[in-house]
RNA sequence: GGCCCCGUCGUCUAGGUAGGUCCAGGACACAGGGUUUUCAACCCUGCAACACGGGUUCAAAUCCCGUCGGGGUCACCA
């Protein structure tokens, strides 16, 4: 398996037989472990990067361990380079790790153990029903009105049954019996949650092909890893039973739980991880700062308290509490996240801001030329008050583009030079006149435009614009003067004679 | 549909554990104005919410009940 990303974490290789032995939690449980298990059957979303972020951070906040874990025991639906993938943006937003990624796939021989533990001590159980099969109980369950419980045989299948059914062609599944008394979920968020023993049927812990369900595989992995702290999304709160139930068959202590509020869509849906639009790697490809993104995701479903907004990572890391969490969904809001980047952008340091550029940069076709730090920093510095890094190049792109190649926009030509007898024409082949003879220097051309202006009594918008649209062929760029000290005498003159070639 | 969870401005939220200081505060958005050489940014002002109905209490956004609304979950997916 090519895990490129993967590689450079020096654990990614341990397996059960290197680290972990059979039913061994090795952690001391003063120690707050926490994790992040993504599956690599899709991209990393923000409601994933939330869960990473608020479970990296009660790590980091208590001095404990963090760990990515790789569940890909899903063969049919992984997703071939989607944990480097998922790597590659936890790495974007600042996130580390202590140990891992371990691939569950890898860990198969431990799974098999512990099933057949369960199976040993009566905990578990054979079933050979198809999907078909299954499908008319569960239909027959939705017209009584009723939840579909598994019904459980009696006797239970041997595993001579289970022979028998293999050799006949059927599957064969792991079924765990569940308890008879009801169980209560202690969420830190939620509070105490009841399951009532109705509730609560048979499942699969291991499929008929052999690999074991998200259940088993997550529940043996967070106690054998030593997991003490499991955060994750509310969808999980109703199926918190079964792990509970699952530790009690395998004799493992249970962990503390908090929920998180889930993160909705504007239409008040929930994310959908196959919603291209909410993936963290196109937030970084539309040109939005990670820190950006981690400040505005904290903000959904947590708060400190106060009216504080503004946090970095650094500083989330010192007041983050699980208690400042809350119960109600949230809606994504990019307007809000875009003003959070413009602000983000603005308070940079120069050197970060250059180097984040950079990255977009490589990420994204523009005229703009990557290579010269001087340059890039210039254009920078005159698109100041952009809100994501996108807005510049839509800014000054054109003035990296060949002469000849862009075009005048009809309106804006109408507007600024034929208007009023074509005085934008006039001023602008006056002006071509001045410009020829100006040093390309910043204070000089501000100094010859000013003059100008006085000798001609024309404000500066009336000269500016004229300019502008004839350089860029748009009424939008940066302040004239740092839009021609960008482009140049040469190419200023140029782009001045081919506008002033226009029809009148 | 069964079960579970949630319900303060359009959105994110503070306040609710210890009811009065909240005719509800902040931020984003929006509207109007300002600055300006265009755009963006920036500055000022404004608009805007305790889902509804019953209780409890001298007093409820805060406690209780019901209704309605929203979401999640019911897989050999995670």
């Amino acid at each position: 398996m090519a895990l490129t990303a993967v590689a450079r974490h020096p654990n990614i290789y341990l397996t059960s037989s290197s680290f972990y032995t059979f039913g061994t939690p090795v952690t001391p449980s003063s120690t707050i472990k926490t994790r992040f298990p993504p599956s690599p059957t899709g991209t990393l979303h923000v409601g994933g990067a939330r869960t990473a972020l608020f479970s990296w951070l009660v790590a980091r906040r208590a001095g404990g361990h963090f760990i990515l874990r790789i569940e890909d025991t899903d063969q049919a639906r992984n997703v071939p380079g989607g944990a480097e993938a998922i790597i590659r943006d936890l790495k974007w937003l600042g996130l580390d790790w202590d140990e891992g990624p371990y691939l569950q796939s890898q860990r198969l021989d431990i799974y098999a153990k512990h099933i057949q533990k369960l199976l040993d001590a009566g905990h578990a159980y054979y079933a050979f029903e198809t999907a078909e099969e299954l499908d008319v109980l569960r239909k027959q369950a939705q017209e009584a009105k009723q939840a579909f419980r598994y019904p459980r045989p009696d006797p239970l299948p041997t595993a001579a049954d289970a022979d028998r059914a293999r050799s006949a062609g059927k599957p064969v599944v792991v079924r765990l019996k569940c308890p008879s008394q009801a169980v209560t979920v202690e969420d830190e968020v939620f509070g105490e949650v009841q399951v009532a023993a109705d509730q609560m049927d048979d499942f699969v812990i291991c499929k008929a092909n052999g690999y074991p369900t998200y259940h088993l595989a997550n529940v043996v992995d967070d106690a054998l890893m030593g997991i003490n702290f499991i955060l994750r999304g509310q969808e999980f709160l109703g199926q918190t039973w079964r792990h509970i139930v699952l530790r009690q068959a395998l004799g493992y202590p249970q962990p503390r739980y908090a929920h998180l509020p889930l993160i909705l869509d504007m239409q008040g849906k929930k994310l959908s991880k196959r919603d291209a639009d909410v993936d963290v790697h196109s937030f970084r490809r539309a040109g939005f700062l990670p820190e950006a993104l981690v400040n505005f995701i904290v903000l959904l479903g947590w708060s400190p308290g106060d009216n504080r907004e503004k946090f970095s990572l650094a500083q989330l890391r010192e007041v983050f509490d699980v208690a400042d969490i809350g119960k109600s969904n949230a809606r994504f809001d990019l307007e809000k996240l875009r003003a959070f980047n413009t602000d983000a952008c603005a308070d940079a340091a120069p050197d970060r801001l250059l180097t984040a550029f950079k990255d977009y940069l490589s990420l994204n076709d523009t005229p703009i030329p990557a290579d010269d730090d001087n340059l890039l920093a210039q254009v920078l510095e005159v698109c100041k008050g952009f809100r994501t890094f996108a807005d510049i190049p839509a800014k000054v792109g054109v003035l990296f583009q060949a002469d000849a190649d862009f075009e005048y926009d009809t309106k804006a030509v109408k507007k600024v030079l034929r208007k009023n007898d074509a005085a934008g024409f006039a001023v602008l082949a006056q002006l071509r006149e001045v410009l020829s003879k100006c040093d390309w220097q910043h204070e000089i051309l501000e100094a010859c435009i000013n003059d100008y202006c006085r000798t001609k009594e024309l404000s500066m918008g009336q000269v500016a614009q004229p300019i502008r649209v004839a350089v860029t062929g748009r009424t939008v760029s940066p302040q004239i003067i740092d839009t021609l000290m960008i482009l140049g005498h040469d190419k200023t003159l140029a782009r001045i004679d081919r506008c002033l070639d226009l029809p009148r």
